[in-house]
DNA sequence: CCGTTCGCGTGACTAATGTCACGGCAAATG
DNA sequence: CATTTGCCGTGACATTAGTCACGCGAACGG
C-alpha cells in the first residue's frame, strides 16, 4: 500500500478519489544506481511515475551509438511508457536510473480506465505527452542545427539546472557519449572552455565556474 | 454540415455517435497547395484531422534552418495541434500544404470532451501522439547517427513511399533544405547515386529508378 | 611495491560537410 | 528577341568532427 499523502504531495493534480485508487492498485519499485528501468526492445506492461531519484532517457542504435534525451524526476512520467503500454508494443528507449531510484508502477488496465474516471489524471497523461515531445523537439533543433560547441554548453547548462550543483559527476567519456562525439572532441572542447575560466575540470568531475552570461538557447 | 460516409470511410475506427457528433460541430477547412496551416509561434485553438491533400510538418529556428519532420496525410491527425492545443500553448513546428489540402477543424473543447465519452476518439488521439513521437524519434535516429548520404537514400524512399510516384516533383534545393543541409553537398550526393544508375536527375525532378535493393534503415 | 586498468590529454591525420565563386541552361518576362 | 531569374553542377577551399597512436598519472589489487 503507497502512502496517499507521499502521493498527494509528489503529484498535487491529482484528485483525492485518484490517489485512494492509485494508493491500492499501484506497486513501488526501486531501482539502485546504474540499473535500467527499461530497455530497447523490452514490452512494457505498466506506466511508472518517479517518486525519487533521477532517471536519464537515452536513445540506442543498434551499433551501440547513444544520445542522451532528458531526465525524468520526482513527479514526472515515462511518456514513453505510457503510449507502449496504450499499445503494447516494445519501447524504443532506455531508461536507467542515475541515483537510486522509486517509481510507481501503474498496471495498463488502469493507466486506460482512470483516463475516463479521472480529469486529473486524463491531464496529466497528456501533460507528460506534450512537455515529453516538446523536450524532444527541442533536443532534436539542437542535434540539427548546433555544433558540438554550443551543444556542449547548452549540456552542461541543462545538467547543472537539472543536479543542482556546479560540481557535475561527470567523466569526459560519458559526456562524449551522451553528445554522440568521442571523448577525443569533447576534451579539445573542454580544454578551451577551461582556459577562458569557464569551467574547471577534474578526475570524473566537472566543475562549472562561470557559464552563465554565456547566454545561450 | 460534414458529409458522414466520407468521414466514416476516412476514420473507420470512429464510432458512430461521435462521426454524428463530429459531422455536426466541426468545420471544413481548405489550404491551397502552398499555404501554411501552422506556423512557429502561433497560437492553436482547434485539432486538425487531414481529410484530403498533403502536409507537410517541419521544424524551423529563428535563423531560417530548418528540417523536414513527417508528411501528414488523410485520416491523420496533428498530433502537436492536439497537444498545443489541450494546454493552450504555441505550436513550435510549421505545417504546410504539399498539394490542396482540406481538414477537419475540431473546437478544442471537444477534442477534449469526447476524449470521455468515445472511446474511439480517446485511442485515435493516443496513437496520433504514439505514432508521430515514434516518427520524430526515427528522424532523430538518422540526424544523430546516420551521415547524409543515408539520410539522403532514407528521405528518396520515404518520399516515394508517401507520394506513390518514382518521379518525384523535388528539387534539389529542396531535398537540401528538409534535410538542412546546403544544395552543392545533395547535388554532389545525388551524382553519386545517378552516376551508380540508382535515379535520374530532371530539373525540379527526380525519378528513382533502384533505391529497393539498398535495403537500408 | 609493482603491474594493470581507467580516465584523460594531445598531436597528426582523415573524413564529412559547409562555403565561395563561377558558369551553364532553360523558362519566364518584358 | 534580349534580359532576367531560378535551378543546377563543379572546382577550390575552410571548418568541423572523428580516428589513430601514444603517453601520463591516479587508483586499485595482488
Amino acid at each position: 500500500m503507497i502512502d496517499e499523502t507521499k502521493l498527494n504531495s509528489l503529484f498535487p493534480s491529482f484528485e483525492r478519489n485518484l490517489v485512494t485508487d492509485m494508493a491500492g492498485k499501484a506497486t513501488i519499485r526501486e531501482f539502485a544506481a546504474g540499473q535500467l528501468l527499461i530497455k530497447t526492445g523490452q514490452n512494457i506492461r505498466a506506466t511508472m511515475l518517479i517518486t525519487k531519484g533521477l532517471v536519464k532517457i537515452y536513445r540506442e542504435d543498434d551499433e551501440g551509438n547513444e544520445f542522451f534525451m532528458y531526465y525524468l524526476q520526482p513527479g514526472q512520467a515515462c511518456a514513453l511508457s505510457m503510449i507502449c503500454a496504450t499499445k503494447q508494443e516494445t519501447s524504443e528507449i532506455m531508461a536507467r536510473a542515475v541515483t537510486d531510484t522509486e517509481s510507481i508502477s501503474i498496471p495498463l488496465e488502469y493507466m486506460d480506465k482512470w483516463m475516463t474516471e479521472y480529469k486529473s489524471w486524463y491531464h496529466f497523461v497528456l501533460e507528460s505527452y506534450r512537455a515529453r515531445f516538446e523536450e524532444l523537439l527541442v533536443t532534436v533543433d539542437h542535434i540539427a542545427f548546433r555544433h558540438m560547441d554550443e551543444r556542449l554548453l547548452f549540456y552542461l547548462q541543462k545538467q547543472q539546472d537539472t543536479l543542482k550543483t556546479r560540481r557535475l559527476p561527470v567523466s569526459v567519456t560519458e559526456i562524449a557519449a551522451d553528445l554522440n562525439s568521442s571523448r577525443e572532441v569533447i576534451s579539445r572542447l573542454l580544454k578551451k572552455l577551461a582556459d577562458k575560466g569557464y569551467i574547471r575540470m577534474e578526475k570524473n568531475f566537472l566543475e562549472i565556474l562561470d557559464l552563465d552570461f554565456k547566454g545561450l538557447v
